[in-house]
DNA sequence: TACGGGTATGTCAGTGACTGACATAAAGCT
DNA sequence: AGCTTTATGTCAGTCACTGACATACCCGTA
């Protein structure tokens, strides 16, 4: 029954293992009180094994980050021409949120593990950054000049951002693309 | 000569000492390439003396950004309680940078070693972190209510953010603070 | 079925960031 | 001159991460 996706040696689906172990045991002990050998241990592989799948013990907690960045991106390029910067760069944002609207529960775990730890939001800092850069991208692709790409980018991630934190805190029931909206419309009435 | 500021035991200034042989061995051979010994021994203090100065290697790159952080926070809650949230966030990021103005060639200096490491960049973006948190709470503190405190802070941020990098790059003749303005006018176009 | 290449893994040794514990010298106070 | 406080030196240790090399699994091909 083995697939093409068995990128394991002995059983399939290392990735996973790892991914799975290293949620369990940040949840279980915390994020600095897990070693990297750790995590390889509940997987039944090396350490040496987890940083050839992971470039630091970290960015096993970012791995849909890539996606999450080109679903974004896609939307924007894919948005109607009469939109502005900042709506583009909203709907990417929406379809964003779409990927992550799914998975409630496992954000919800996920983001209280970065909030405990100084060297996670750093990361996912520097994630947030990389799609404001991809998006600020795709709105010049778009024909949006500077600064406005720029800015427009910057808003749209902020949104996203405090759309998160107003999801996860919240009991679910808004929906992601809801919050997303209503923080938008907020956004607008500041200036 | 020596002054209460004379914290070292042996020459006065170890901090100062610190601070320049970073500055030093970073512009020299990278931030990588420069161990924390390399800069203690430039320093003639110890490595165990360079991390009770700082809490890590790339902490000796962001020694002014408390006074950064406070010197907005100052200025926000001194502003005329007539501004709206987002005038007075960006009245904080004028008083920020003019903390800056005066130190441009230091500014790009460190401004290129940061934007060769992308583990300096997550410190850098943390630092900025902080200062969307401060100012949110000055905001709060002058009434704002949520989501515009956030969304206020993290918009004043992000033309701080985007003026600091046009004034690296421009030959300097624009001025910090001019920069600030004409963002904040490109930013407020766009909605 | 045997063989050969590509790929994921295991093993091992090493570097460098950072920490805790303890000793010591300098500065300040009385 | 003592006494206290503070900044430093010394040393041993943990852990994140890396390069080099050996090894086992997978797959296509003869």
């Amino acid at each position: 029954m083995a697939t093409i996706l068995d990128m394991g040696r002995w059983k399939p689906d290392a990735r996973g293992r790892m991914l799975r172990a290293a949620m369990e045991l940040f949840a279980e002990r915390g994020f600095e009180q897990t070693t990297a050998g750790d995590i390889a241990e509940r997987a039944g592989v090396t350490e040496r094994t987890f940083f050839r799948h992971f470039a630091d013990k970290r960015e096993v907690l970012f791995d849909g980050s890539g996606t999450l960045l080109r679903t974004a991106q896609d939307a924007i390029l894919a948005a109607p021409d009469n939109l502005s910067p900042l709506d583009a760069a909203l709907a990417g944002m929406a379809a964003a949120a779409g990927l992550l609207a799914d998975i409630h529960d496992h954000a919800v775990r996920r983001s209280r593990i970065v909030a405990d730890n100084p060297s996670l939001q750093e990361r996912e800092l520097l994630k947030l950054a990389s799609l404001v850069d991809a998006t600020a991208e795709a709105l010049r692709t778009r024909g949006a000049g500077e600064p406005a790409a720029s800015l427009a980018a910057h808003s749209a991630v902020t949104v996203f951002q405090v759309a998160f934190a107003r999801w996860v805190s919240a009991a679910e029931p808004p929906g992601f693309t809801a919050c997303i909206a209503e923080t938008a419309a907020a956004l607008r009435a500041l200036i």
